[in-house]
DNA sequence: TAAAAATACTCCATAGGTATTTTAT
DNA sequence: ATAAAATACCTATGGAGTATTTTTA
């Protein structure tokens, strides 16, 4: 079952294109942050960044693009849920 | 943060207006869905199931009928999103 | 009393961490 | 050499179970 805090720590290694400071902004360590998005590419069957060069930055896969669109549309409607819910 | 498989367990449960029969149709154990239900009752912050009679079965709560909405629609996205990430 | 939910535990998987290794510049 | 991701390992938390208790019709 596809996990929301992957997703919304996807979305923020996306907008940095980077684990690392993706993880300072979360107040996470690297490593989980590395951990989330190998489980997150695990359960969509599909690597959602490129590996091969990683120095400066990280790049979206195709996959990833698309990911990114409905990252931004399951976070929305979690936080609708919440507001609705609560009245 | 939600979790979507809560959610899944939720549904189940109010279509059955049971824990007992639900733990049996998704092959889980009462004990187990009864956690569940009570942690999506925790993180939304509202009770989802009237249980002062629970001796036949269980009603949804007000808050309860505005989440069963709200778990089809995240339930149909996240299927949506494996389906289009996947291409 | 019977039936169903809640609770008390146990076990295992996973998210979190630190430290280290690997890799590309 | 440096900087960043991956990996190894540890700990804590949460989901799975079984067994039991509580509750109400």
């Amino acid at each position: 079952m596809l996990n929301l805090q992957h997703f919304a720590t996807f979305l923020i290694v996306a907008q940095r294109s980077s684990f690392t400071r993706a993880a300072a902004e979360l107040g996470h360590s690297q490593s989980s942050v590395t951990t989330q998005i190998q489980a997150l590419e695990r359960e969509l069957g599909a690597p959602l960044f490129q590996r091969t060069k990683f120095s400066k930055s990280i790049a979206l896969t195709e996959e990833g693009r698309r990911a990114l669109i409905y990252a931004d549309k399951l976070l929305a409607l979690a936080e609708e849920t919440k507001a609705a819910v609560r009245g």
